[in-house]
RNA sequence: GCUCGAAUGGUGGAAUGGUAGACACGAGGGACUUAAAAUCCCUUGGCCAUAGCGGCUGUGCGGGUUCGAGUCCCGCUUCGAGCACCA
């Protein structure tokens, strides 16, 4: 028998889909495990290899914990809504659903032949109405809650009601958009939309009138993790700022609780701090500085408590309602010119302008600390949406007012002894204060930090201020005006919108006419007939933002096709959380951050039990594209190899990665390529046509990629993973490159050889040497180590040492091969299988058990230890493994060379580390 | 600017503070072949020596801790990632 992948891998795909062998249920007792990949999006290019790695990575962990004896849940689904199928479905008519699911079968058939081991029965789509109900359903319960700071945690809107009714805002701990105060009275006197927009500051899914990223060319508004730099990530269209009436998720109201969290997760460290600087904590204080003149406070949020002092002049953003509110007559012509042309700009231009702009408002503010005047200016430098929109300017300390000063002519106060600030000003926060003296407030000699401290402790007691954390996260923005989305369980009666009750959930996507949005202006659901509730109350016309289909669809295969709930109790409180999860490190401030927090929801109402959804995660790295090139020799169709192109006026170009094998071009294949090319001539080195290469973005224009079908095709899907997981570790991101991959090929061909030669079986039932048993524990303790932490790449090494050396041996031992074949089953699954049954066993190789390894198999009789004096010259030496280390010693001064090196030299200190190195000092 | 991470042969990459370069690719040499493919064996960081033994040097740069540093500490350089008028 040779060994044939194609035959081997066809026929285990088949027996385990037609016997379910990955199929999963709850085993009351049995401990569980649940790993999970971050599903795809199903996109019409396919797959390619670079999407199988993270996918690998798991399924081998999967398999291995079943080995293990742990009921792992290992499921595979797809979030199946977004732009792409939506722009073509724009583009072609053809309805975004069929393009999915045509997408999404061809996906399935790809992975499958990767020999993954997912339980298909549990597959998930995140635009089917079973599915998207329970997002619908999730939205209604975060409109019907508010966050309660001082419970810490989601509460019923209708216990602040009930609340409102008795007491109006005295004493609630709800966190809103803005800070209220009403009486009960006042409560009882408003009309229900005036009830109704009250309760929006409140609820965990409001409409609000927020400043959006709304996007013309997308014709959409984007969330802050889908723009970067003014730009939208998808597509790189310009993106622009617009007050919009939009449904939104008080993400904000949990940002403290996601910030404390991430100490319990297992996560990698840059991801953590990416979602730190994300949250973007911020201690401080607030403080009020009233307005001269008026009955006017302006509040500021500053970490700088210290720093009053040297407060010479304040900012308002220009958005700021303050603005209106202080500017005076004289000054209200030169502050609306300024705002105007502040409007004009877009958020990129305000941010690649860095020119330093600003006007005076006319009004002065009182320092509360020193009693004296100062301006109050407006900037765009000052944002609208962080802290109050209004700062105390310190210029002598912060390099922003520092320029600012500078531009105006401005007052500079510096306030830390020996901080020079005649040329720029002094950020830093260390050093003794000076300058900072009242009349009850003396700061003067303090260290920067005591004098934080004891300003934010003195402007609590004198009532002019209180200590304040701040967060850089914003809302989530949760509208889109888009067709391809989860529809909102939403419809307005007077102008005010209502939950659909339970019952008529899913509310489904309608039929449209064409995907675009309606002459109006209006999102395309408003192209759709009879878009009403049964009373005729009109729906919502926005869709639901791709992130909502995926916030929580890790609890959906706990029990995906459950209709009375997301998931029920018992699978919930079996199944708990993710294990591992693994995937892109692109989610870091959207998915990851979303889901989190969606999951903390779930879990303040009682409806999960676990606070976190994703313990463990692994940032699988990119593969970039590999590109090779060739070079025509200018004006000719003649083409040089890559070792004699500098001979020549070249111009290198792109050529298909595929028709190139090692860098080395198949010549016939290049001329069938294209037309153009079909008399090429070239000029080879060696009889070869040697291409050139780069690392580039894996993309169709670049011509590198890669299909993982191509590679089954010709070397197997075991190879395929072997050498997907060898090629470095999982994490860290490399170029996909086959120049290996021939090596890992060799090696199953020498493992399947341990078991045939030619037709003939070779196994036997021969007790194993003590050499054999060496080397298969070796490999055991090897890739048990090395599969708890992922480092895959250096445990198929220890494949290939193992069976060098079994093949050295000549072993071909049941007992031995049968450790090896379950050892490896993880990492090639479709060829373990095969030989599990070669060796005469009846059922499949996942209902075998993980070999232990024995120590006393790997103890050496021998050590060979280095001796080193004064860290220099060494020599070996062998010593029992059990000898003391004493014996060590004398052993090593009485060796033969070492005797010659210490002659007339003194030993002054002996260090023996038993098992590893004996170190001599002498002098 | 702030934060985090990385830097080891021709290449991908190994090394709980203990003989740096496992394993693989590539390259060179050899065996078997009419030949090629496949397979097998040897060499392969650099420099020197070479009949043979061997010697020196070496993990981005400069210091330090240690008997001993790729690994730990301090200071740089370069590259990558995240955040960024966030007060």
């Amino acid at each position: 028998m040779e060994y044939n992948h194609r035959d081997i891998e066809a026929r285990w795909q088949q027996y385990w889909k037609e016997n379910k062998v990955y199929k999963t249920d709850i085993v009351e007792g049995k401990p569980k495990f649940y790993v999970l990949d971050m599903f795809p999006y199903p996109s019409g290019a396919g797959l390619h290899v670079g999407h199988p790695l993270g996918y690998i990575a798991s399924d081998i962990f999967t398999r291995y914990k079943r080995l293990q004896g742990f009921n792992v849940l290992h499921p595979m689904g797809y979030d199946a809504y977004g732009l792409p199928a939506e722009q073509y479905a724009i583009q072609t008519g053809q309805h975004p659903e069929v393009t999915t699911n045509a997408n999404i079968a061809r996906y399935r058939s790809q992975l499958e032949k990767i020999g993954f081991s997912f339980d298909w029965d549990r597959e998930i789509r995140t635009c089917d109405p079973e599915y998207y109900k329970w997002t619908q359903w999730a939205f209604i319960q975060m409109f019907n809650s508010y966050y309660d700071t001082k419970a810490g945690k989601a509460m019923p809107v209708a216990d602040l009601v009930a609340h409102f009714e008795k007491h109006g805002t005295e004493g609630i701990n709800a966190w809103g958009s803005k800070e209220l105060h009403f009486t009960a009275a006042d409560w009882r006197a408003m009309d229900e939309k005036q009830k109704s927009d009250t309760l929006m500051n409140y609820r965990i899914a409001y409409l609000g009138n927020t400043m959006v990223n709304w996007c013309p060319q997308l014709g959409t508004v984007l969330a802050n993790d889908e723009v970067s730099e003014g730009v939208s990530i998808r597509g790189g269209f310009p993106v622009e700022q617009k007050l919009m009436y939009q449904w939104c998720l008080r993400v904000s109201a949990y940002a403290g609780r996601l910030l404390d969290d991430l100490e319990k997760l297992d996560w990698s460290d840059s991801i953590k701090e990416t979602q730190r600087n994300w949250i973007g904590r911020s201690e401080g204080a607030e403080m009020k500085f009233p307005i001269a003149g008026s009955d006017i406070v302006l509040d500021i949020f500053t970490t700088r408590a210290d720093t009053v002092f040297g407060v010479t002049f304040m900012v308002l953003a220009p958005e700021s309602k303050y603005v209106d509110m202080i500017v005076t007559p004289e000054q209200r012509q030169a502050v609306d010119d300024y705002i105007t042309s502040i409007k004009h700009k877009t958020e990129r231009e305000r941010m690649i302008d860095k020119k330093v702009s600003g006007v005076f408002t006319g009004a002065y503010a009182v320092n509360p600390l020193t009693g004296k005047n100062i301006p109050v200016w407006v900037s765009d430098y000052v944002l609208a949406g962080y802290g109050t929109g209004a700062i105390m300017a310190v210029p002598a300390h912060d390099s922003r007012d520092y320029a600012f000063a500078r531009h105006f002519d401005l007052p500079i106060i510096p306030l830390i002894e020996g901080a020079d600030v005649s040329e720029e000003s002094f950020d830093a926060k260390e050093g003794k204060m000076i300058n900072s003296c009242s009349a009850d407030l003396d700061l003067n000699g303090m260290e920067v930090k005591d004098a934080i401290a004891a300003t934010k402790k003195y402007i609590e007691q004198k009532g002019i201020g209180k200590v304040k954390t701040n967060y850089r996260l914003r809302d989530a923005i949760f509208s889109r005006q888009r067709y391809w989305g989860e529809p909102f369980p939403v419809y307005y009666k007077d102008g005010i919108p209502h939950m659909l009750p339970e019952s008529m959930l899913p509310l489904q996507l309608p039929e449209v006419d064409k995907y675009l949005p309606t002459e109006t202006g209006e999102p395309p659901l408003g192209r759709a007939k009879n878009w009403n509730t049964p009373d005729g109350y009109p729906l919502e016309l926005n869709t639901m933002p791709g992130f909502a289909g995926s916030s929580a669809y890790y609890l959906r295969y706990m029990d995906p096709r459950n209709d009375k709930a997301l998931v029920s109790r018992e699978a919930d409180e079996y199944w708990r959380n993710v294990d591992l999860y693994v995937g892109g490190t692109e989610h870091a401030t959207g998915h990851l951050i979303y889901s989190r927090f969606w999951n903390k929801f779930l879990y303040d109402l009682g409806v999960v039990c676990e606070p976190e959804p994703f313990k463990k995660l692994i940032n699988q790295g990119m593969i970039q594209g590999r590109s090779n090139f060739v070079y025509r020799i200018k004006d000719t169709n003649t083409f040089v190899s890559l070792g004699l192109k500098d001979n020549y006026e070249v111009t290198p170009i792109h050529v298909d990665v595929n028709i190139v094998n090692n860098d080395i071009l198949d010549v016939d294949a290049f001329r069938n390529w294209r037309p153009d090319y079909a008399d090429a001539e070239f000029i080879l080195e060696d009889g070869k046509y040697v291409c050139g290469w780069a690392v580039e973005k894996m993309s169709k224009s670049m011509l590198n990629v890669v299909n993982p079908d191509d590679i089954v095709e010709r070397y197997g899907a075991d190879t395929l993973r072997l050498y997907e997981m060898f090629l470095g570790p999982v994490e860290q991101s490399k170029p996909w490159d086959t120049n290996g991959i021939d090596g890992v090929s060799r090696f199953i061909k020498k493992l399947w050889n341990l078991f045939y030669k030619g037709d003939t079986l070779l196994v036997t039932d021969d007790e194993p040497t003590r050499d054999e048993l060496k080397t298969i524990h070796k490999l055991i303790k090897k890739v048990t180590g090395d599969i708890e932490t992922f480092s895959y790449n250096t445990s198929i090494s220890a494949f290939m040492v193992c069976v060098n050396e079994l093949t050295q041996l000549k072993c071909h031992k049941r007992a031995i091969l049968s450790d090896l074949v379950v050892v490896l089953a993880p990492f090639a699954p479709h060829v373990a299988e095969e030989l599990w049954h070669v060796l005469g066993n009846e059922s499949t190789v996942c209902d075998a058990k993980w070999p232990a390894f024995n120590e006393d198999y790997l103890k050496e009789d021998s050590l060979t230890m280095a001796v080193s004096f004064n860290g220099r010259a060494r020599f070996n030496i062998q010593v029992p493994a059990d000898m003391a280390a004493p014996d060590v010693e004398a052993m090593a001064l009485g060796h033969e060379n070492a005797a010659k090196w210490i002659e007339g030299k003194t030993v002054r200190k002996v260090i023996v580390v038993p098992g590893k190195i004996v170190n001599i000092v002498v002098g």
